[in-house]
RNA sequence: GCGAUUGUGGUGAAGUGGUUAACACAACGGUUUGUGGCACCGUCAUUCGCGGGUUCGAUUCCCGUCAAUCGCCCCA
């Protein structure tokens, strides 16, 4: 009989992953409320078109990994790959550029889905938190997103980290510069190495940081992105850099970041984990401007900026860093029925003190005390009630501490004695 | 889409062309029937990812497949 397993690239988080999940959707949720980020959850499929359209229909991300589907209607539905798209339509639909509060400001945090080979920091379905301000262009706000970002990985202990900015410039820069670089390299297109072939056509900005082709005499002569880019594009990332030299923000300008997703203008970022357990997948977080997404959609042609957050890579890298911030909690105490008979009145202690906040469990196997004490010592649990026909018989119950190995039996006020021990 | 390595119980693992598949940990029981951590004893894989082939015989050899891990690509 064969097994059926979870699909490729899928997870399951059992007891001890989602522990710290929780622990990390709380530092990230505190770090958005502190930047007045606010939720928003959209669907996680959404219209094919959607992606094509935003994310570009020359990415490698919509040409070959996207999980695409027919409903029983013949649309075309994709299982969203990245945050963004989805967040700009719904800010469309819903018209918030007609909202009070302006800029929009908000975070998502959910699954995403890219068909591609597994691997560390990589899965299939795939985790990220992400925060876009919609409705300004500002340098203040660039900056902002970086603040929010590096925020949450300070509230999860990261230290280990860089962060890498460039700039695309904005449209009317970007497009002159990549028609420069085209015919630049049309020039010695034989001498790229297949890839780069390919890019050339597809993201010529690539074919600069491509691994194998990069220290090639006529790459590192070609036409440079900061020779093209306008004086206003030029003033604005200037400015950028400025504010984030006023917040002692440690980065480090890279003239090779591009990024894979054709929406993005201005201002682009990538924080990287500079641990070797990262592994080949080391970007944190990273996003940039988008200026023309939300009028390529049908909205408002207004300029907006984001990031995505990969938060199983958070998760291996803050599990390296600090570990200790995934300590766990052990329970506070563990009942002990001591025969079948008892069990029914060691449930109505039980009750009692969870009704009370006390994190607690009893045993509902009927297992030697040898066994029960052993469970305890695993579970560094520091005390324990035992109930027997005699406790049964006279109402009370005995509270063992079993680190001093001292036990009292307690009657009437059991309860409040045991939450004060407790609280030591 | 491409490449490398791996796939034996709840866990970590050893092992071999031939019927007892080591060992350790965990678990459970006992020595010690209501009081632990130590020690000792016992129990715990009709089976070696799945399918096919070679063979008298395969967990061990071959092919395929699926999966895991890591890398390329790409990205978060």
């Amino acid at each position: 009989m064969e097994k059926i397993t979870k699909p490729r690239g899928t997870e399951d988080l059992l007891f001890e992953d989602t522990r710290k999940w929780h622990i990390m959707e709380e530092i990230i949720r505190t770090s958005a409320r502190k930047y007045n980020f606010l939720e928003i959850r959209t669907p996680i499929f959404e219209h094919t078109d959607l992606f094509v359209k935003g994310v570009g229909d020359t990415t490698d991300v919509v040409t070959k990994e996207m999980y695409t589907f027919l409903d029983k209607k013949g649309r075309s539905l994709t299982l969203r790959p990245e945050g963004t798209t989805g967040a700009i339509r719904a800010y469309i639909e819903h018209k918030m550029y007609g909202y009070d509060n302006q800029p929009i400001k908000l975070y998502y945090m959910g699954p995403m889905f890219r068909y591609e080979r597994p691997q560390k920091g990589r899965q299939r379905q795939f985790h990220q938190f992400g925060v876009e301000t919609i409705g300004i262009k500002s340098a203040q706000v660039d900056a902002e997103t970086i603040l929010v970002g590096l925020d949450v990985c300070k509230g999860m202990g990261l230290k280990n980290l860089k962060v890498l900015i460039n700039t695309l410039g904005d449209n009317e820069s970007r497009l002159k510069y990549r028609e420069a670089l085209i015919e630049y390299l049309l020039q010695y297109k034989d001498e790229l190495c297949n890839d780069c072939q390919v890019r050339l056509e597809k993201n010529p900005l690539r074919v600069l940081d491509c691994k194998i082709d990069s220290e090639k005499e006529f790459l590192v002569n070609a036409p440079k992105l900061i020779d093209y880019l306008n004086e206003e594009s030029k003033v604005y990332f200037e400015t950028v850099l400025k504010i984030l030299d006023d917040l002692n923000v440690d980065y480090e300008i890279d003239n090779r970041l591009v990024r894979g997703l054709d929406y993005y203008t201005d201002t682009i970022y990538e924080v990287v984990s500079l641990n070797k357990e990262s592994g080949a997948q080391a970007t944190l977080f990273g996003g940039g401007r988008y200026d023309g997404l939300s009028a390529s959609l049908g909205g408002p042609d207004v300029s907006g900026i984001g990031f995505g957050m990969g938060l199983e890579r958070m998760l291996i890298s803050a599990q390296v860093e600090n570990p200790e911030l995934f300590d766990e909690r052990p329970l506070d105490v563990y009942l002990m029925p001591l025969s079948n008979e008892v069990s029914s009145y060691t449930l109505t202690i039980l009750e009692q003190l969870r009704e009370a906040g006390v994190v607690a469990e009893m045993e509902y196997f009927e297992k030697s005390t040898k066994a029960m004490f052993k469970y305890c010592e695993r579970n560094k649990i520091k005390y324990a009630i035992i109930i027997g026909e005699n406790e049964l018989e006279n109402n009370t119950l005995i509270l063992k501490d079993l680190e001093n190995n001292t036990q009292e039996e307690l009657s009437e006020a059991w309860l409040e004695i045991v939450l004060e021990r407790i609280k030591k």
